[in-house]
RNA sequence: GUGGGUGUAGCUCAGCUGGUUAGAGCACCAGAUUGUGGCUCUGGGGGCCGUGGGUUCGAGUCCCAUCAUCCACCCCA
């Protein structure tokens, strides 16, 4: 156990890092294009803000947090999700008072109790962005052009969006009870998962992948047919919106967001590269969330996307990141001066040039084994013959040709060959 | 929380119905070449066979438990 990383959570080893900053690099880029300001916010919060934010009935509230007590008898969360921690930032910064919109976005580890699965991991990585302070549907539109948009952006191509409303808390009340009233009689025949969503959450009883339920609600109304009229027109202009984009998109009635304080506008991105956890983003609007946690009532709007799960799906589709071309010369010795090696070495660093040397005292023939295995292309040697008359050879290890530089001219002469290289 | 698969060398895996000192390929180290890598050849180091218990004259192999891991459900990114 103790050589073993707990479970849930990996390393992300020096092999995976590239694809990493790549991923990080298109979400500055993206975020910047599209007027996103980044924002860090704590890894823990106070319970109370998920609580509250999320709502206790979820899931996630409910059975997977990561809660504890710290030293102050301060009940705390490794947070879940990043919307509500946003939110909390955006209050607690007085944010209404700056120019409306607020648009932010933010990367980081978020943490589930779950049980681990294929792109699902206990602590994971978001990147997801918020907007505070705008109701207008072609904000919604943008919010979800956005990741469609850094998704191309990645190289990929197999996705696919879903959109639906989910309604205000006005229509949502009086959908719920109607639709509590039409499966009543066939409650008894659903599976267990359904029987116990009838109370919880009865919306979720439309999203079930047993056959039978689908078949036996096949024909019972869903929320988009029963938005309020302010709802409705909402979602009509959203979906021009990403129709004058050209965005395609597939009206889901069925798609639910499992989070409290989701409102009108949901989508789901969904990978066809990946098993059974494909969304790859998910997000809407939650006009009431700020309200919920004691501030204002400004409306908002964001997604969050599964940096794990998107990169599951770029290796899938075979995207490769630029690789890192690491150490340009390496630094060898034969038997005498050691010291000169470390002089070289960092002359050659000074000048911008990515150099290594042995540290093992090892064999001339040894390093030059280690040297081609780190992918350098020149190889510095430093020996007796060398030492006595103020020389180096300079060896291409790709072409295996090899010259005499004296010292004093050695550093100009790789920085010239290094730049000829790239 | 529920169900199924899998745990043998650093990695990928063999190990037939339980039977001698547990193997291969790759990787690693050394030598062939006492100052020159990649290819080749030769040699070498490495394994509480996940862990604990049981059955047996004998367990890597069978049984139970446990842990880990993978996949799926629930749910979600």
């Amino acid at each position: 156990m103790l050589t073993k990383a707990p479970r849930g959570t990996r390393d992300i080893l020096p092999a995976e890092t590239g694809m990493w900053q790549f991923f990080e690099e298109k979400v500055r880029e993206v975020s910047r294009l599209f007027g996103y300001s980044e924002i860090r916010t704590p890894i823990f919060e106070h319970t109370e803000l998920f609580l509250r934010g999320v709502g206790e009935v979820t899931d996630i509230v409910s059975k997977e947090m990561y809660t504890f007590t710290d030293r102050g008898q301060r009940s705390l969360t490794l947070r879940p999700e990043g919307t509500a921690s946003v939110a909390r930032a955006y209050l607690e910064h007085k944010m209404q008072g700056e120019a409306q919109p607020v648009k932010l976005y933010y990367v980081g580890p978020m943490f589930r109790y779950d049980r681990p699965q294929a792109g699902r991991y206990r602590q994971f990585h978001q990147y997801g962005v918020e907007v505070f302070g705008a109701s207008d549907p072609t904000v919604d539109a943008e919010v979800i052009a956005l990741p469609l948009s850094f998704f191309r952006s990645l190289g990929l191509k197999d996705f696919t969006l879903h959109i639906n409303s989910v309604g205000c808390p006005k229509c949502r009340g009086e959908y719920r009870q109607q639709l509590q009233a039409s499966l009543k009689e066939i409650v008894g025949e659903l599976c267990k998962d359904c029987a116990e969503r009838y109370d919880k959450n009865p919306m979720r009883i439309l999203d079930c992948k047993n056959e039978q339920c689908q078949e036996l609600t096949k024909d019972v109304p869903a929320q988009l047919e029963l938005l309020c009229e302010e709802c409705a027109d909402h979602f009509a202009a959203v979906r021009e919106a990403l129709d004058a984009l050209g965005e395609s998109y597939i009206v889901n009635p069925r798609l639910v967001r499992g989070l409290d304080y989701y409102t009108k506008t949901a989508f789901e991105i969904m990978s066809s590269e990946l098993g059974a956890q494909s969304t790859i983003c998910g997000g809407g609007r939650y006009d009431h969330l700020l309200s919920t946690i004691g501030g204002p009532d400004v409306p908002g709007i964001g997604f969050a996307m599964g940096i794990e799960r998107v990169l599951l799906a770029m290796e899938a589709a075979g995207v490769q990141p630029r690789a890192d071309r690491g150490t340009d010369v390496f630094v060898a010795t034969a038997g005498v001066a050691a010291a000169e090696a470390l002089k070289v070495t960092l002359a050659l660093r000074q000048a911008q040039v990515a150099a290594d040397k042995d540290y093992l005292g090892r064999s001339l023939k040894a390093q030059l084994k280690y040297a081609n295995r780190l992918g350098v292309r020149y190889l510095v040697i430093l020996g007796a013959e060398e030492m006595q008359n103020g020389q180096a050879t300079l060896r291409d290890m790709q072409t295996g040709e090899q010259e005499t530089v004296t010292l004093a001219a050695l550093t100009e002469r790789v920085v010239a060959l290094v730049r000829e290289a790239k």
